[in-house]
DNA sequence: CTTACAATACCCCTTTCGGGGGATTTTATC
DNA sequence: GATAAAATCCCCCGAAAGGGGTATTGTAAG
């Protein structure tokens, strides 16, 4: 008997690839292309493993994995990312998700990973230890817009909600340095208030 | 005889999906997974059509469109990203990129989308023209946080960037109104600046 | 040893936000 | 015609953001 298995990714061409590469393997009993429908697919179809995507309309994969597991004690988690990001790691692992795949996995990881979860074993994918700050994902925005480090680390603050005070007192730094930063970040990115740059820096995974 | 097609896109799990989905259509000629690889692999196997991935490893789709309209004149180029920024729309139309398609496409429509462009139609995703005023998600947020129409009509301006001034201008209405309605959008989101209700409404596509 | 750039810091100034009070008018509904 | 909800408008205030400069370090590359 084939191991149940339910896709929740928004990408419907991922989503379905993902499901033909697979349907050997597995019996997909659902698919679901928002983070809504998830619980309700769950209850209904009581997969063994879930393939779940980290940025899921409506609900984002962290908060699913926190309600599913209150539901579903039983059910395999494996996120299926494209991000490498250490804070997306560090927040999966204390969500206890089971495992944690990359899009640019091969199919055979890919089985891998789902047969190694299955079978009580936590599979984190070996490229993510390996991995730097930078991958090319960062890279690409640096480029196309030639964002500093530190630069980078201050618009992640302020898209976490902090102000340039608070910028400045958790970084040990004066207020008009962070101001000199915010000023050079929106003249690089060509905008002229918070309010893109949020906008910038969801859209871009920053 | 089908027509001839390169894959190029990193995920090497939504590549090779792709192809599962769409062999039956068309001559899959080759999958590349790295940017450097493109302009080889185009010569090599002289495709009528490209699936470009924009955020690929070495050379983003960008420069590449550049390099292979000097090379290959024919080749028709179809971008497919996750990507909805204007910004890479514009710079897609400048480039003249025959097609645009989004990773949460169907298999029809994306198969739709590239008989198009083999047409000599260029094809950009229906949904990059609509991204906006989706009034079923309107009922949703209605009930859940009991934002009036106007409330969310402010929202949307301001995630488009305007102010409170540009608001009240665009509106026909007082800066005290708008300021009032701000207030209360905050209010019922429980939030205490624009930065956090630019991330309320990106994450919840109002 | 220049050159280039990142990171730091300061000044002055205006505009916008955010929070605290109100109030009045329209509109829909019972 | 009373009631409730929505939409409109006003005042005051301090904090924050935004825009224009300039300047000093440190450091990596050539």
């Amino acid at each position: 008997m084939k191991p149940k298995l339910l896709i929740a990714d928004d990408h419907t061409l991922f989503n379905e690839g993902v499901k033909q590469l697979i349907s050997d393997h597995y019996n997909i009993v659902g698919q679901v292309f928002d983070g809504k429908d998830v619980l309700m697919m769950v209850m209904v179809t009581r997969p063994d493993v879930i393939l779940l995507d980290i940025n899921l309309p409506s609900i984002n994969g962290f908060d699913l994995t926190t309600e599913l597991r209150k539901a579903f004690e039983t059910i395999k988690i494996v996120f299926v990312s494209m991000y490498t990001e250490p804070r997306f790691i560090e927040q999966s692992k204390q969500l206890k998700v089971d495992g944690y795949l990359l899009k640019n996995s091969t199919k055979e990881e890919l089985i891998l990973g789902i047969d190694s979860v299955l079978n009580g074993v936590n599979y984190y994918d070996p490229k993510l230890n390996q991995l730097r700050q930078n991958l090319h994902h960062d890279d690409f925005f640096v480029k196309q817009f030639s964002l500093t480090p530190r630069e980078i680390e201050i618009i992640r603050m302020i898209k976490d909600g902090m102000n340039t005070t608070e910028i400045a007192e958790k970084l040990f730094l004066g207020l008009e340095t962070v101001k000199t930063h915010r000023k050079n970040i929106y003249y690089k990115l060509s905008i002229t208030k918070s309010t893109e740059l949020i906008k910038f820096a969801l859209e871009n995974s920053i």
